[in-house]
RNA sequence: AGGGCUAUCGCCAAGCGGUAAGGCACAGCACUUUGACUGCUGCAUUCGCUGGUUCAAAUCCAGCUAGCCCUG
């Protein structure tokens, strides 16, 4: 025990801090476990004036770093604030900018997970002579009889966010520590509580960090040097103009609010047509797929699904989706298809198709 | 400028003398580390206009206006 203790007392841990309860409480967890950590905030899109409002929840707010610098000094461990604008910029907002352009519907935590968190932090981490990163996610890192790292799914089904995690490698995996995905929320809120951190009531983040307003339409529009395309036409799937729309940027698959079609009865975002400028509109029952295919794989509790193979998995299409049975198979160089026991509502291209073995996750794309 | 029909919230639409259903759209809230979905709440003191009959009319009567249809 004591040998252990030592061992760990060398490892360096730094901890992406959002001065949430969740990163807060990570952070607690691993000093106790007697790693040296480093609480580090990542400054990554808001202007210093807005830093100066100060307002703001979201999990990546600047408004968070007075909140994460209180925190390091209750727990006693270093604090840092780093600059990640420039990546998080490139990475994250102008990714999400183009898919909107191009009709798709992007899920900008996925992006921000790869390439800040996992890339950009876990750089610097390894550069400073960190051993790990840690967040506080609510999902965790195993190791399996395989030899490959996974991500498992959080102890507690009613906070799981292994859905933004998926597109980990191996080396990154093994060089991340998520200590609470082994807690409930309230288990967490109590430790912080109980630790005497003021960030224990904190609400729990929500909606695009990076979109203060939650307009993301209207964010696109603003957005520098991108040109938007206009008002089209609102059809239905044989054709028959509906009406006018906004411009696809502000629709996705399987949206009902804020179409402005009095049709008498609920209709929905069936499919968006960049290439035309059309929306297409159908019934609740259209918006339901038997299948779908994925592209930019990443396998992660196993190296890969060799064509001619199919494995029965449990898929996520969107981060709060409950799930559903489905066959997998290969189906190109870059490619899974997966065909669903029942019909999921809303596939969604851009969105991320998520597999599940049991616990863990098996592999993830992009849904095309 | 002969005849007939219809005019109720942005759209559709109940109502048929007793003091304005509902659906869609829209708004707000809830939910939520993506976008959606979903749920809840709100939404015509007023029924094309002007008079009349009645204790009481969106509902009956008259005139006017508008739109539609048929005959010219």
């Amino acid at each position: 025990m004591a040998a252990v203790l030592r061992m760990q007392d060398m490892k360096t841990v730094v901890v992406g801090m959002s001065g949430g309860v969740d990163s807060s409480v990570a952070a607690l967890l691993l000093k106790k476990q007697g790693y040296n950590v480093i609480g580090v905030t990542m400054q990554i899109w808001l202007s210093q004036a807005l830093y100066d409002m100060a307002r703001l929840d979201g999990c990546c707010s600047l408004s968070a770093v007075d909140d994460a610098a209180a925190v390091c000094e209750k727990i006693g461990i270093e604090h840092r604030v780093l600059n990640f604008r420039d990546i998080f910029k490139e990475k994250v907002i102008e990714n999400f900018v183009h898919e909107y352009l191009e009709g798709r519907t992007p899920n900008p935590c996925i992006v921000c997970n790869r390439y800040v968190k996992w890339e950009a932090l876990l750089s610097w981490a390894l550069e400073n002579g960190a051993e790990y990163i840690a967040t506080g996610h609510y999902a965790r890192v195993k190791k399996l009889d395989n030899g490959r790292y996974a991500i498992a799914r959080s102890m507690t089904d009613e906070k799981d966010q292994t859905y933004a995690l998926y597109s980990l490698t191996q080396e990154q995996l093994s060089h991340t520590l998520m200590p609470v995905g082994e807690y409930d929320k309230k288990t967490v809120r109590n430790m912080a509580a109980g630790e005497g951190l003021a960030v224990s009531d904190k609400p729990d983040s929500q909606e695009i960090c990076f979109i203060e307003d939650n307009d993301y339409a209207g964010f696109i529009d603003r957005y520098p040097k991108v040109t938007v395309p206009g008002p089209g036409n609102f059809v239905t799937a044989d054709g028959k103009i509906l009406g006018q729309h906004k411009g696809i940027t502000h629709y996705t698959i399987g949206q009902r609010r804020g179409l402005g079609l009095p049709m008498g009865r609920y209709v929905y975002v069936t499919k968006i047509n960049p290439e035309t400028n059309e929306v297409v509109i159908g019934e609740d029952r259209d918006v339901f797929s038997e299948s779908l295919t994925c592209k930019d794989l990443n396998f992660m509790s196993v190296e890969d699904l060799p064509e001619g193979n199919e494995k029965k998995l449990f898929c996520k299409i969107r981060y709060r989706h409950e799930g559903q049975y489905c066959m997998v198979k290969r189906t190109g160089p870059d490619e899974l298809t997966a065909v669903f026991e029942e019909p999921v509502r809303a596939v969604t291209p851009g969105q991320a198709a998520v597999f599940y073995d049991t616990d863990v996750i098996f592999a993830g794309g992009t849904i095309t």
